[in-house]
Order: structure tokens, then sequence, then C-alpha cells
DNA sequence: GTCTATAGGAAGATAGAC
DNA sequence: GTCTATCTTCCTATAGAC
């Protein structure tokens, strides 16, 4: 059962994640995912029977096994909440390159009504992460619902933060965000 | 010198402003741009000769004119602190409606080296709009330096309760982050 | 100033050889 | 499984009549 590619599944969708995070699903080309995955436009469709909507499907998907797998299940852990705050921290900076990386569920989330699939799968993994944040503050001492509001904004600090660095062309928002991140999320 | 045209540059501007605000630079096609602002393809170029980046530009020039007008004198006015951020909550309400609506700063903001043009009219406007937050965080007794962070706090938190609000499908994060806002603004 | 018609090219997607 | 070559559709932009 063995499939003998050139290049692997991990470094294929990774190729196409990047595209997708810099141009959004409309600005992503063919020609542009050809070039990042270094598979010819015909390769990527058979691996990709459902197209352009597929490979944005499967970065998704694996992009939400990468948050499960990091900081989703470091976040419901039991090591000490400072320790977990910091490693959230961390991991954030590295999963958004220090600001220089859009945040995928932004530049894939559609306003219109097409892309059903891709916007269910976006708003499982804005909730999962919510969630996760919220778990974290509860275990710091924060009522249910008092946590679920810390949560809830430390998701928008963080989105609110890319597209600010996006728009200024800096990383300094980003950074600033990451500062006050723990204050912000378990309370000053 | 009068122009009598069929449709009036502000309409036009409006309907074009729609569609850049719901598909984005990339998403937002001729044809949508001409159903939305009620001429045909060619007639835009005849108002546009610079093609589609012409209207973006003129979209942000013109919401850069209503934000100046309805939103940052305002802020900078002399009505009492209170009354500004009162005011400044319903501004945002009505011209995001209610979270319907995506920010066009977000949508126009290019990651690539490409619309030099564009970024840098997004981040004049960010850069204005946070100086303008702060002046008021100042009027209410904030230092400088906090009044600063406030002010680019209460951006990331507009920008990326918007941005929840695509994700999720719902618009309870732009009321939840608006209802914040006073207290997030002038301290706590 | 607006339109119909169309040029010219890039887009997404497929056919078939190897 | 990957490629070259091609199809079709949609896109941006222009030409020219009214």
């Amino acid at each position: 059962m063995a499939r003998p590619s050139l290049v692997s599944d991990e470094e294929l969708v990774e190729g196409l994640a990047g595209v997708f995070k810099a141009e959004g699903f409309e600005g992503a080309s063919l020609a542009a995912l050809s070039e990042a995955s270094g598979l010819q436009r015909a390769s990527l469709y058979h691996r990709f029977p459902g197209g352009k909507e597929q490979m944005a499907e499967e970065v998704l998907r694996s992009t939400e096994a990468f948050m499960q797998k990091h900081i989703i299940s470091m976040l419901e852990g039991d090591a000490p909440v400072q320790q977990r705050v910091q490693d959230l921290v961390k991991g954030l900076r590295a999963f958004y390159d220090g600001g220089r990386r859009n945040c995928l569920l932004n530049k894939l989330a559609a306003s219109g009504g097409k892309q059903h699939r891709l916007n269910k799968q976006i708003a499982a993994m804005m909730q999962r992460l919510t969630v996760a944040l919220g778990k974290l503050a509860v275990d710091a001492g924060l009522k249910k619902d008092a946590a679920h509001a810390r949560a809830e904004r430390t998701v928008m600090l963080l989105e609110g933060s890319l597209v600010m660095c996006r728009g200024l062309g800096t990383t300094t928002p980003f950074e600033s965000m990451l500062r006050q991140l723990p204050a912000e999320l378990l309370g000053k």
C-alpha cells in the first residue's frame, strides 16, 4: 500500500499552506500552489481530485492536527498553569513566525455562502482553541464565565494583532500581544 | 465642469466597497464590482482608468474620509470622555453592521510586496485610528504610554472580533467586544 | 458617460503518455 | 505518481458606437 511519492504528504501540504496563508483562497493560484509544492498542476489534481477546495480542506485538516498536538493538548495538560502559559506564548511565536505569518483561519474564512466545508472546519477550530484557553483560565482559578470571556478575548487579540501586523507592516503588535497574553488570559 | 453621471460617485464607491469588504481584493471580480455599482465594466474603467487597483484606492480614500469625519474628529473632540466612548461604540456598531461586515483594512491588506499604494493607505489609516483612540485615553487620565497600549489593544480587539465573527458565523464576538470596549480603552 | 462587443491572457481543471 | 499538452471558462482590460 506504500505510495512512493517524490514529495511527501507533509512537505506537500506545508507548501500549499504557505500559499493559502499568504494569498488567501481566491488569491492562491494553481500556478503558485504548484511552484510552492514542487508538483505540477496535474500532479496536484491527482492527489486532490477535488481541486483547490480540497487542497484548502487538507491544509486546514493538517493545521488542525498540528494545533491539537502542539497547542490544545498542552493547554489541557496538567503542567503548572504558569508553565502552560509560557509554552503557549512560545508555541504561538513559533507558529506565526513572530507575527510574519498570517492566520490561516482569517485568510480562508469566506463571507458569502460559498465554501461550506471550509467554514465549518474554521468554526470548529476557533471554538476548540477558545475552549482550550478557557480550560487553562479555569485551572488558574477563574470562574467558568469569566474564563470563557478571557479566552474569547485572547483569540481576538491574537487574530487582531496579526491583522495589525499585516496592515502596518511590522511585527510589533504581535510581540506586544504576546507580552500581555499571560495577564490577559489569567487575570491581572 | 459638471459631470451628469447616472450613478453618483458616492453610490458608486459605496457599491464597490461592499464587494471589496466581502470578497477581498483578489476575490472581487470586475463582474461583481460592475453588478454592485450598477455600471458596466467599461464604464468602471472610464471612471477608474487605473483598473481594479484604482477602484480599491478610491474605496480606501472614501472610507478614510468617512472615518475621519465620523470617528476620528469625534474622538479628538472636546465632548465629555464618557460621551465620546458611547459615540464610538455606536459608530462602530453602525459602521460594521453589528459585526456582519468585514473590515476593509483586513481584506485589502496584502502579504506580498504587491499593492504598495494600498498598503501605505492601510497603514496610515490604522495608525490614525490608534492615535485618535490614544488621545481619548489620555483625556481619560491615562499616561501617554499606557494610553497608547490601550489604544493598540482596542484596535486588535476590534479587528480580531470581526475575524472571529467571520470564522464562527455569528456576531456575538463583536457585540462582546463592544460591551468591553469602554473599560478596555479607559482603564478598569 | 455609458453601452455592446471583443481582444488577450490567466485561471481552474482534464487527457493521455511515460 | 508525475509529467507535457490542452481544454474551457473566467478574468481584466480595451475598442468603438451612441
